[in-house]
DNA sequence: CCTATAATAAGAATGGTTCTCATTATCGCA
DNA sequence: TGCGATAATGAGAACCATTCTTATTATAGG
């Protein structure tokens, strides 16, 4: 569920995709609105329950145009299987819990100030490295209830 | 390279897999000592580069099983291939910088300040989750100054 | 409504990782 | 120290998420 309407992100989706010679096919359309529908990173598998009529080799590859028009986000944890959600401009920089027995991942919001001391902090160190930094991401590992009982 | 010394690492390793009913075979030896003289995480290849002696599928029995110890962590990033390093018991708790086009990761610290601030935050966050955390990993993605040029 | 080009989808191929199993090493015990 | 039981090893096979191939279908633009 993102902040944006449904309107909004189409045309954002249409117009980043135009920007890398890409349609905003059916196809690409309806994985948007999946992503769009839930509150949490979705793997392969759950995008097929959920739309039956998709191909698998389709929503591959067409995961990763999106990922490359900068629309959607590949999660990589230690689970087999990735998980995409929409990218931080449509949905709000967030950070990931991770259940590590079931592999479920929900999205949390870190309180402003710390996200801002976080920041400038990881700036600093980038530079010292010498990296230009393209972001942050922060895990939280752990049980969640349903695998504890 | 660790803050603690190689015999106390090997009487960590020798107790910790002994809990789990694993022996300390020579194998597990050379692959704790390659770990410990790196200051970055390595790659199955990067260990059999180091060590052309050592069968890759014993190297990924054995991290294994030195992971299930507690000894050994694995990295997964969006690069192909995983990553290990020396625990943070023995390591010190520390965060990874990454590089996207090449996939080196290097470790970095952030200030105590900062880490107590995100820990307590952290847990707050968990227990509204009803999450038992186990930890937390804090990556920066960017591109380093090898692959900028 | 054509034509050129891109997207689709079914299945093959890829490749990092895990598994199998015959051989070798190690521990506990006498 | 030697023996027997059990665990570790390593070469190669198997696995499986993901990527690639290619013939077919859809789309944009004139």
């Amino acid at each position: 569920m993102s902040t944006i309407s449904e309107t909004e992100i189409d045309q954002l989706a249409a117009s980043q995709l135009r920007s890398i010679d890409q349609r905003y096919t059916k196809n690409r359309r309806q994985l948007i609105s999946i992503l769009s529908n839930e509150t949490k990173p979705l793997t392969i598998n759950q995008i097929l329950e959920i739309d039956s009529g998709l191909a698998q080799s389709s929503v591959y590859r067409n995961l990763s145009v999106l990922e490359e028009a900068g629309l959607v986000v590949r999660i990589i944890t230690n689970d087999d299987h990735a998980h995409y959600e929409l990218d931080e401009q449509i949905l709000d920089h967030h950070h990931h819990i991770i259940c590590s027995p079931c592999g479920e991942i929900l999205d949390f919001h870190l309180s402003e100030k710390i996200e801002k001391a976080l920041e400038s902090s990881l700036k600093e160190i980038a530079d010292n490295f010498g990296f230009s930094i393209d972001k942050h991401r922060l895990d939280l590992l752990g049980t969640c209830g349903d695998c504890t009982d």
